[in-house]
DNA sequence: GCCGTTTTCGGCCCGACTGTTTTCAGTCG
């Protein structure tokens, strides 16, 4: 079994303990096991699973160490088995409720005997669960709606249309006078690829009118809470939307708390309770003494922190980025003053991979290039689909060789000061080869391979595709690593770190394609990848003039990655690219 | 079930909101 799906059966018995009322750290022990091995790159956890040495990662002790080796040699653990037999299947289905819970869902088998969604919908809707012990109307009715809507609700969004709709709302709250501050959390702040819901943190003098504004915008469809604190709505779409409302000197520390993630926060308490101190969205307090958190922090026993950076810096640390939120090892190295420096933006000086109506794209050649100049690039590369890729009227050769001639002409014009580079997204073909001859892709400024077909094929077959590929000498970059969809379909089936191993080996630049709907190669893979030499270029796959624009989802995963400029290539002004350009063709 | 520059036992992050209660359990993030 590989580590993923060993992870997955870790998290599934957490599951289904939390649903026998186990004990909650063991449950937590499992949980924590899982993300602890889902961190790992591949080959570092087969290395430790061979060498018998895996209980020496943080979280992972004698007993998970002997369940992984029996899942990662057999694929089966007895353990499991009983447990998933004892469990109905249904039961874990009802946890996906809002307001179900492990406690509630087990007093609903015991006493009505209810084991699926669909039971569960009928006794409801017969007003049997209202008449139970710590149940009522209110829950029987929340139930029902929850059922209903589970579908649309229950879905992520994609970081790109949950910020669109943040954005008009963060700009309302800071409009209003009540409010001083107004940030957006979450994970939309840490820049993950897909949002589960949006979490407002405002400063304020007055609750009332900020949370009256909030809960009447005009995208609300649903008010599901409403506090002295804190507000819950469901806007149009599906995706809620938090408002917490903190005084203003408890702002940095609700924002931190807020943005996450959890891992990172309960190893920051943790931090903060070595050193005597509590941690909370309310402040940073000492952990001895009378009251709570609140009351200390009202009573100003606490730290002060007019930042984010303050709540940092008192214990010991310098500021991380929210983006490297996501304890895995952030903390370690702000403690010893050795986070990166993360790419901007700005650093950004053009882009490779982009379509015009050559292909499938939307803007022509003009179109697209006047665009970059309008984003102040220095320079666009153009990389159209290729003749197998018929769906995406792909060029032929013929095409091709036009549209060369049709940069050339325009780079000679001095219509632009935006440079264009030749290139194309080459198709890698079921058997690795490319869709175009050596002598014509020696040609071009550049090379994109991408898989486009055959998606179908076994992780090995796919593996060794994409890494002849790769080892050829015309490839200049690889496009979309897994060819996923977000929220839509799963990539392929890959190798990530063979194939990450073959780039490093010929000097081939993996893509972090920047399009919100792919994000792929998955940042999760980019710091050690980068750490190891492979370089980055950070592409929007731009089939419109404004999908150039999705560079800023594509850093927002290169600095998820702890990427810094130095591993993205398209950060070289126009000169110092040309010569890295050149001189990768002198070398194929 | 994990973990340990006070520890191999006794802890394990913290608080708000809702709905059901009449002081709090369960759920959620």
């Amino acid at each position: 079994m590989t580590k993923n799906e060993i992870a997955e059966v870790l998290a599934e018995i957490a599951t289904l303990m939390e649903l026998k009322g186990e004990n909650p750290f063991k449950i937590r022990a499992y949980s924590g096991g899982a993300r602890a091995i889902e961190a790992l790159e591949n080959e570092d956890f087969e290395k430790l699973v061979a060498e018998g040495k895996i209980d020496t990662l943080k979280g992972i002790g004698e007993a998970l160490a002997s369940k992984i080796t029996e899942l990662h040699s057999t694929g089966k653990l007895a353990f499991f088995e009983t447990l998933k037999a004892s469990v109905e299947p249904g039961l874990v289905e009802m946890l996906g409720i809002p307001g179900l819970g492990p406690k509630k869902i087990a007093a609903l088998r015991r006493e009505l005997g209810v084991s699926s969604v669909a039971a569960l919908e009928a006794a409801c809707r017969e007003g049997r669960v209202a008449g139970l012990a710590g149940f009522g109307e209110k829950t029987q009715e929340k139930i029902i709606a929850g059922i209903r809507n589970r579908e649309a609700y229950s879905r992520r969004h994609l970081w790109w249309e949950a910020e669109g709709v943040a954005t008009p709302i963060l700009e309302g709250l800071r409009s209003l006078g009540a409010v001083k501050r107004a940030e957006i959390a979450g994970s939309l702040r840490r820049g993950m690829e897909t949002v589960g819901d949006l979490d407002f943190i405002v400063a304020a003098g007055e609750v009332a009118p900020v949370v009256d504004w909030f809960v009447s915008n005009p995208g609300v469809v649903e008010v599901t809470a409403k506090g002295d604190t804190k507000a819950s709505v469901r806007l149009e779409g599906g995706i809620q939307a938090d408002l917490r409302i903190v005084p203003p000197e408890q702002f940095a520390f609700a924002l931190h708390h807020f943005t996450g993630s959890k891992d990172h926060n309960v190893q920051m308490r943790q931090r903060a309770l070595d050193r005597g101190l509590s941690l909370s969205e309310w402040g940073l307090v000492p952990a001895a003494g009378e009251g709570t958190a609140k009351e200390k922090a009202a009573r100003s026993e606490g730290v002060a922190a007019p930042d984010e950076a303050g709540v940092f810096a008192a214990l010991g640390l310098s500021f991380v980025p929210p983006e490297l939120r996501e304890g895995l090892g952030e903390i370690e190295a702000a403690e010893k003053g050795e986070l990166p420096e993360l790419v901007e933006l700005g650093d950004l000086r053009g882009a490779f991979h982009n379509h015009t109506t050559a292909s499938d794209g939307r803007n022509t050649l003009l179109e697209m290039a006047t665009a970059a100049q309008a984003l102040g690039w220095e320079y666009l590369g153009i990389a159209d689909h290729s003749k197998s890729s018929r769906q995406a009227n792909g060029l032929t050769e013929e095409r091709l060789l036009k549209q060369v001639e049709d940069i050339a002409a325009l780079n000679a014009s001095g219509k632009l000061r935006t440079r264009l580079f030749t290139g194309t997204e080459c198709d890698i073909l079921p058997d690795g080869a490319l869709d175009f001859d050596d002598a014509l892709l020696a040609r071009l400024d550049y090379v994109v391979v991408s898989v486009h077909s055959s998606f179908a094929q076994d992780e090995e077959t796919m593996t060794r595709r994409i890494i002849r590929a790769v080892e050829n000498p015309r490839a200049t970059m690889l496009g979309h690593l897994t060819g996923r969809i977000l929220l839509e379909r799963e990539g392929y089936r890959v190798d990530a770190s063979k194939v990450i191993d073959a780039a490093i080996a010929n000097g081939v630049v993996i893509e972090l394609n920047a399009s919100p709907y792919r994000l792929d190669m998955d940042w999760r893979h980019w710091r050690r990848a980068a750490e190891r030499g492979l370089l980055c270029s950070v592409n929007p796959d731009a089939h419109t003039t404004t999908g150039l624009g999705a560079v800023r989802a594509g850093i927002n995963s290169a600095r998820k990655g702890w990427l810094t400029r130095a591993s993205v290539v398209n950060t070289l002004p126009l000169g110092q690219m040309q010569s890295w350009l050149s001189a990768k063709r002198a070398r194929r």
